[in-house]
DNA sequence: TTGATTGTCTAGCGGTGCTAGGATCGGGTC
DNA sequence: GACCCGATCCTAGCACCGCTAGACAATCAA
């Protein structure tokens, strides 16, 4: 059986090294560089490989949206963690989901804004995403007030953030005043 | 010279021509689906002929979202002056946008989410896309609250507003409870 | 050693945005 | 009315896209 394992062993080897040379890619020259045939030459094999792994291109944006929303539910954690009290832990939570947005924009397309073929607010919806919601919910809940839902008061406070992160990016809103924006959303929404 | 006339007019109509059948077709059957092969079949013309209009399909997606943010601006206004109070006015702001955002999905995405190669926030900005957010400006900027710009305050609760749509719409949020998260939106930035 | 299975590649399909270059049409001039 | 010339439009094609059929090579079991 050892031969199986090892070929299984390399398989997912493989697998990861094609999610790491996407978003890689993506990072450096934006998702539409991130075609077959560049990520193929890149990995070292041909095409139809990528299709023994997955089902399409979309699977593997997928595939990189749910390393990214581990990644995000643990540098939330980490922020909110290190700060104490309720308004320090918000505002570390959103300048650290803003700053993960900024740092990573096409790990954050691929969570956000791309189709991964991935299922929302749902049964199905993986763990990942779930636990990055969770992440969220675990100091918003503590500022949504009384008798508002802490799972509505999370949703409004992630689409703000979500607004912000979005519509900065593409240049609609002007970076320089970034910071005040953040100050202001977390004054008015959170009840502290 | 009326012969040049006529041709004028009538290049321009094409070009609204091109315009409308590019909306109606990304709204029908998705951006995607606007190829600049199904277009020209459309408008029954060939090809090169869109390229003789516009630079290419990123423009055609500007002229669409420049259309869409007039007829915002007209609905915007519409439904605030139809309210009495700042309450009211900013209520029915919030849900007016998120409404026509709702309601013209391809038409939003060109506006907000693809590249149309327009500039926002700044100088060249096209006037139809400063008067949209002129009109957000006019009915929010009464309810932003002491020593808070009435211009970061629009961005902001613009920003909340784009990103309960587009999540939505993604469907990252349920849209069981949109009604909820605008009234709590409303309820929480805005100061009545 | 043979035969089957697994893995990988080459080649190609139908599609994309975009453009070069030739044909055709129509207005202005003699 | 005949001609020229410029504007206008189309045919054909480029390089690229996501994806896949089928040939080939490597590997394992008998």
């Amino acid at each position: 059986m050892s031969v199986q394992e090892r070929k299984e062993r390399e398989r997912a080897a493989r697998e990861r090294l094609i999610v790491a040379t996407a978003r890689e890619l993506a990072e450096k020259q934006g998702w539409d560089a991130v075609t077959t045939r560049r990520l193929a030459e890149r990995i070292e094999y041909s095409q139809p490989v990528l299709y023994s792994h997955f089902r399409g291109k979309r699977e593997i944006i997928g595939a990189v949206a749910l390393e990214g929303a581990a990644e995000m539910a643990v540098a939330l954690r980490a922020a909110t963690a290190a700060a104490h009290g309720p308004r320090p832990r918000v505002t570390a939570l959103a300048r650290t989901y803003l700053d993960f947005a900024e740092r990573n924009p096409a790990v954050y397309d691929a969570m956000f804004r791309l189709d991964g073929g991935l299922a929302f607010a749902a049964e199905d919806t993986p763990e990942p995403l779930k636990d990055a919601f969770a992440a969220l919910l675990e100091s918003l809940g503590e500022v949504a007030g009384d008798g508002v839902h802490p799972g509505l008061f999370t949703e409004v406070f992630w689409a703000s953030l979500h607004g912000l992160a979005t519509l900065t990016r593409a240049g609609r809103l002007p970076p320089a005043e970034a910071e005040r924006r953040v100050e202001l959303l977390v004054d008015r929404l959170a009840v502290l």
